[in-house]
DNA sequence: ATTATCTATAGATCTATAGATAATGC
DNA sequence: ATTATCTATAGATCTATAGATAATGC
């Protein structure tokens, strides 16, 4: 029954990657730790060895979320380098992403479930904003002289809003018109979709 | 035991407003029947006899919260007829808000939550959503051409996903920054903060 | 000898139902 | 007679723990 030290570090990242998805398709409290670990192949007797407490694996595997979110991030922005926020808001503000709630951005799916989650959790989803945030800081142009903190934030804010909306609805054009304004509206917000400044209009 | 029908119906009413503040508070899956009835002052047995289900109360109570927030916005909108979106925005987006979750929007305290729900929820949540819009619309200005659905949808996702956010973090301060940082995005995409045309500059 | 995982279980809680009770409504 | 609410309970599920097992690691 015993495993090797290794194969018990890949179950360990295993239960935390297959967390870091049911979590956000069925929330923190809509599953329960036997399902959690037999999507590991586990069962639940062996999670008190490896997590202290399902707490804690909410916040691992909101770490683990929000990591995997920053890496389609900058996948997207590397697809487009002379656009990099105009590839971010296409797929961030696409039906495709809005349909998939398991792998789509943990902000969305878990926002208001982190609301009511302990330091731990939340500050796996403060530090993976603030890589956002971070992200979106050189693609936007502060030419107008606002502070481009400030405006990171409010595109952020305006892209999670978004998708949020057009999930919480069961008219599905509805859904689409959210995603539409809303990249409109970040996009008509910086130069030419993030360009670099050498080839900024 | 028994209560007189007007009774009963002020119950159900009581069960309902209870509801739509602690689902807001702990989510639809993490408050039970028997803490929701001992809310109303009556136990979990009678529950069935008001309520199909679980979800049917869910449902209910999402109508509820919608309909309750849609009445902060139009009171906060009367209490400054010259600048509604302006007041709009300085409840929605202040850290007092924020800090209210159980009578704060449902939107940003069930988002996440009411994506996971049935058609029942989501349709409460559609129609609270439609007339957030359509209060927003008329307040916003339409002079650059674009078209104000588009507008309002843009800015309600702004607004939605800053408390959403603020609400993620641990550091107060960042809580703060997203609030202000929407706030001055919105106000910036409307002239002089919702003014009724005739007074626009 | 140690330990990662297993089976089994404790104790609490969850949704939903059943039957008793006591007051209403006819 | 009807019924709104109560107490009690069924049956499932939840988190967490205990002890057994079998393979690793020294």
């Amino acid at each position: 029954m015993r495993v090797t030290r290794q194969q018990a570090e890949e179950n360990r990242q295993t239960v935390i990657d297959v967390a870091s998805r049911l979590f956000r398709e069925h929330g923190f409290d809509g599953i329960g730790l036997k399902d959690l670990m037999a999507g590991a192949g586990l069962t639940q007797g062996a999670f008190y060895k490896q997590f202290e407490s399902k707490d804690d694996l909410a916040a691992q595997a909101s770490r683990r979320a929000l990591e995997s979110a920053s890496g389609r991030w900058s996948a997207a922005a590397r697809s487009n380098p002379d656009a990099p926020l105009a590839a971010v808001v296409d797929f961030y503000l696409s039906m495709g992403h809005c349909a998939e709630k398991t792998d789509g951005c943990p902000v969305v799916a878990l926002g208001s479930d982190a609301a009511r989650q302990g330091p731990a959790v939340k500050a796996a989803f403060e530090n993976g904003i603030e890589e956002y945030l971070q992200m979106l800081g050189p693609w936007i142009g502060t030419a107008d002289g606002d502070a481009p903190d400030n405006k990171a934030m409010a595109i952020l804010s305006t892209m999670v809003g978004a998708v949020l909306l057009s999930r919480a609805v069961n008219d599905e054009r509805m859904s689409e018109r959210f995603l539409v304004a809303a990249a409109e509206s970040v996009l008509a917000q910086s130069p030419v979709g993030g360009a670099p400044p050498s080839r900024r209009q």
